[in-house]
RNA sequence: GCCCUCAUCGUCUAUCGGUUAGGACAGGGGAUUCUCAAUCCUCAAAGCGGGGUUCAACUCCCCGUGGGGGCACCA
């Protein structure tokens, strides 16, 4: 994955991509911006729209600008900025600005900490000041809209409200076009106890930040008046901006949060799934490359992602198809870079019994093992039940598999001539192993797999599994024999 | 309630006025096979409703309806 940073960002293609050029910078590199709050939480709406903004800036050979958005200061932001940044570098979204780690960050426009940047808002809001665009109502500062004013009762809220005779503001919006907003009651800028809120200092760091384009959710698409508004007030030129449809919960009404199935960024991690498959399956949430393809590699997609091609509806989470895109990728890997992933995913699982056993087993034999399985995987988190006989002798049997195979014919019989038949046959060859159970199963007048389901089940444990014959190459004489002839306790009256 | 926004198979989507409305996931069936997957073939599955505009509308416009978002001294 590209996880050498940020310092050259690749220029994949210029401007003609750009069908509506940023209001106000008319051929200024591309600046985009990813600003989460740290929570404690990876939302996987968060993470597409970090994708989007990434893709938009490696499309451009712009700059990704990383900004933490940390003014709720009662957090342990410490370990909450850390999910963040795992989670980026995790799906490969380099950042070329923003807070230092490892290759990516740094950038003259920081410190890229909100909490940092007090003494930045203080200057805008001396601005808005001097502008006479503020007032203190209540011990707070407010934003003061321009036009005529008079009070009405607000019937939803029951109370009375001061509403301004404004224009309304003009969005013109990357993905949908034209939209008006009408933003006609003042509102707060800084609280009571002397912080600024979140539309001052999200407007004042894109300002300071130099952000060109602002990629976010369709959510903020109303806050956007207020935005505008802003910009106008500070005397900087309005960004382009973008709204992304949300992505929907896949059962049940509503946008998706952080407590539904499969919201979270660090869950998929934990779970193995591959990253760039991930990222893949989200780029198709709301995009697509206008034919028929939907696995590609990422510098396609960076090639050929644009913003005006951003679908405008929501879209609704699949997991189903994300665990499709995420097999093919599994089933793409190259050797090595499998035996390496599942060596990770192992690693991962800490002081689980059977994933020790596996990482202690012989390197080679490791690989092996995961060679055989590779291509009968739907993800990574399937390996440890699905390849335990391998690493120990203590594997559990499954009942009804059992069951099934020890109903018909006489299954001890079989094994002991299955037994006898392998004593002298070659375990390195998976053609031999093959050979010697056809011979057998024709002598008999029975078929391979008479032979080979009741074999499985005592090699194994299940009637589930990876080709019969590589298992036991895999397994080796020796552990197959002993688990032929000596049948678990399973194996008795059933 | 007000404001914004969206609308093609169950789901993700293609179509940028003229197509047998295509693909993918999921589902059904079949082939293959040593189990299970994978793979291949195949079936079923869609233009929300009503008005316009036009020779022609899924495509453009309007109105409904439905979905989504927002309406904080949260971000």
């Amino acid at each position: 994955m590209n996880q050498q940073c940020c310092a050259a960002p690749h220029r994949f293609s210029g401007w003609r991509c750009c069908r509506v050029a940023p209001q106000s910078f008319p051929m200024a590199q591309v600046r985009v911006r990813f600003a989460p709050s740290p929570t404690g939480f990876f939302h996987i709406g968060s993470a597409r729209t970090a994708l989007f903004n990434w893709l938009y800036a490696r499309h451009t050979g712009g700059v990704f600008v990383l900004r933490i958005e940390d003014t709720d200061a009662a957090r342990n932001t410490e370990e909450f900025l850390k999910v963040i940044y795992d989670s980026l570098t995790w799906l490969g979204l380099n950042w070329d600005e923003g807070p230092k780690v490892g290759t990516c960050g740094g950038g003259d426009s920081g410190p890229y900490r909100q909490s940092e940047r007090a003494p930045i808002y203080r200057e805008y809001l001396e601005k808005l000041k001097a502008a006479g665009r503020t007032y203190e109502k209540d011990g707070a500062i407010w934003f003061k809209l321009l036009g005529d004013r008079q009070e009405v009762f607000d019937e939803h809220r029951k109370k009375t409200v001061v509403k301004v005779k404004n224009t309304p503001a003009v969005i013109e919006d990357l993905i949908r076009g034209r939209v008006e907003r009408l933003e006609d009651e003042d509102f707060v800028i800084v609280r009571s106890d002397g912080n600024p809120v979140f539309h001052l200092v999200n407007v004042v760091d894109d300002i300071a930040m130099r952000i060109t384009h602002v990629i976010r959710g369709e959510d903020h698409l109303s806050n956007t008046s207020k935005h505008v508004e802003l910009f106008k007030a500070l005397g900087a030129p309005v960004p382009a901006y973008a709204h992304i449809p949300l992505i929907l919960k896949q059962n049940g009404p509503g946008k998706m949060s952080k407590r539904d199935q499969g919201a979270l960024i660090e869950e998929y991690q934990r779970r193995g799934f591959l990253p760039e498959a991930l990222v893949n399956f989200l780029c198709l949430l709301g995009w697509n490359p206008g034919d028929d393809r939907e696995k590609m590699p990422i510098a396609e997609i960076i090639r050929l992602f644009d913003l005006p091609g951003v679908n405008q509806s929501n879209a609704r989470f699949d997991e189903k198809k994300l665990a499709h895109v995420n097999m093919a990728y599994l089933l793409e890997l190259p050797a090595d870079e499998f035996v390496r992933r599942a060596r990770g995913y192992f690693s991962g699982l800490g002081e689980n019994a059977g994933a020790k056993a596996a990482l202690a087993a012989d390197a080679g034999f490791f690989r092996e093992v995961m060679l055989l399985c590779q291509s009968k995987l739907k993800g990574l988190e399937e390996l440890p039940a699905y390849t335990a006989y391998f690493f120990t002798e203590d594997y559990p049997v499954d009942a009804k598999a059992r069951d099934k195979v020890m109903g018909k014919g006489d299954p001890a019989a079989r094994l002991r001539e299955l037994a006898a038949a392998l004593a002298t046959t070659d375990f390195s060859s998976d053609t031999a192993i093959e050979e010697a159970i056809k011979v057998l199963a024709a002598g008999k007048g029975l078929g391979f797999g008479d032979y080979q389901s009741v074999a499985r089940l005592a090699v194994s444990g299940t009637n589930i599994g990876p080709s019969i014959t590589g298992m036991f190459r895999v397994l080796g004489r020796e552990r197959v024999l002993a688990r032929l002839g000596l049948p678990k306790e399973a194996f008795g009256s059933a």
